[in-house]
DNA sequence: ACCTGAACACCGTTCAAGT
DNA sequence: ACCTGAACACCGTTCAAGT
């Protein structure tokens, strides 16, 4: 959550450019160039500085990407209107945050393999594609139900390793910005308002032990359940 | 797949290192130190070598993250036991492919959001965890149930995004690596061998066409269909 | 055919100094 | 308090030359 910026003390030397500024401008570079063109040294150009100069408003390049998709986050996420039936409030505010995340592709703009991370998963999809006929999809919807079950895999993987990676660099002592980082989540779920939020509220203790919980094959077995429901 | 290295010339100087060495050393680095570290200097060095000497072998560190990634699909994918009913075998099969996957988390070592991708986003959270519960699930299960929806959006995302880039990258005339690789999924799916994988076989030409419909709302619905279904 | 050394065109970040 | 210039310790890759 982007903070209002503290309030400025009025002695020293006034800011040639504020924090605001340098999130705008990195979001125009990212939005024209993709985010690996936004570097220290162009931003700063661009901003009609030095490199050096943006070091006083953010602590460093992770952490104005971090802005950046909070920045996005902020300004993309709308609130639609929502059904009545609970269950298609659930699909309606997933898709919410999909569409949004979709609108900024660069944020995990990585190597990720395609749908085919090697030939020798072709045995592996194989087995997806035809037990999903024996069951009774038509051929079509069985290959778009193996990319279902990719989808869910892959993101998974990609889940899990950020978050171990992240805890892996908490643990060392040096990287001071990721335990920050961290904890981010902690300083949230602490302040959360339990009327406007209450059931996230009321978890909020359990999230983490939760969360680190290993689910992957119960959320698969529910996936394959529902796809293999005619509708 | 790894082509058996092509019937050597015998004129000229003799290689001091052969592709093989390359990607075990590569393998042995990322292993030990992460894929950051990973780099065409260092890598020279341990071979022995210069950096140059590197790509004689490998036309850039693209493909060598590419053969990284083969050789452990080729070392790692074991077939496991397939049982009986076919529901089964779609778990296993998924379940072993998550497997070596997750074995090699550094293939998506990069900025992915763990759950809480901003602040702002807490709202759709609580939408998704209140439908889950009024639909009849705990509180606990409701929270997996939210991840299980996360991964599966968050691999959609992350699957898609990469496969838009790439195709960008085809359409830059002077990507040639990039041109490539496009086609490695044709001429993989070109010469399936319909006895050993049939269903692949037979559903190839149309692949294309039906991994790229978005069917993110089908997978959605069935995974959330999934997960309301007591068991 | 295979390898080398030097160089190019970059990075993010630190340090010491300036206003 | 805020900004600058120079430097450090790197990158991937190209080029021209050597054996």
């Amino acid at each position: 959550m982007p903070q209002p910026s503290a309030p400025r003390k009025t002695r020293g030397r006034p800011p040639r450019f504020s924090r605001e500024e340098v999130v705008a401008t990195a979001r125009r570079i990212v939005d024209e160039d993709g985010v690996d063109r936004l570097t220290m040294r162009r931003l700063a150009t661009e901003v009609g500085s030095t490199p050096m100069a943006l070091y006083h408003h953010v602590r460093n390049k992770e952490e104005l990407l971090l802005l950046l998709l909070d920045d996005h986050a902020a300004r993309t996420l709308r609130r639609p209107e929502l059904p009545a039936h609970p269950r298609e409030r659930i699909i309606v505010a997933a898709a919410a945050i999909h569409e949004a995340l979709a609108a900024c592709p660069w944020i995990v703009e990585v190597l990720t393999a395609d749908d085919l991370m090697s030939a020798s998963a072709l045995w592996f999809v194989e087995q997806i594609v035809d037990g999903l006929v024996e069951c009774g999809l038509t051929p079509e919807r069985a290959v778009h139900g193996y990319r279902a079950v990719w989808y869910y895999t892959a993101g998974e993987i990609v889940v899990r390793a950020t978050a171990a990676r992240r805890r892996a660099d908490a643990d060392d002592a040096d990287a001071d910005a990721y335990a920050d980082r961290a904890t981010y989540r902690e300083r949230v779920f602490a302040d959360l308002d339990p009327d406007e939020l209450p059931r996230l509220a009321r978890i909020a203790d359990d999230w983490a032990p939760l969360t680190a919980e290993d689910t992957y094959l119960d959320g698969l077995r529910a996936l394959v359940d529902g796809l293999l429901v005619s509708r």
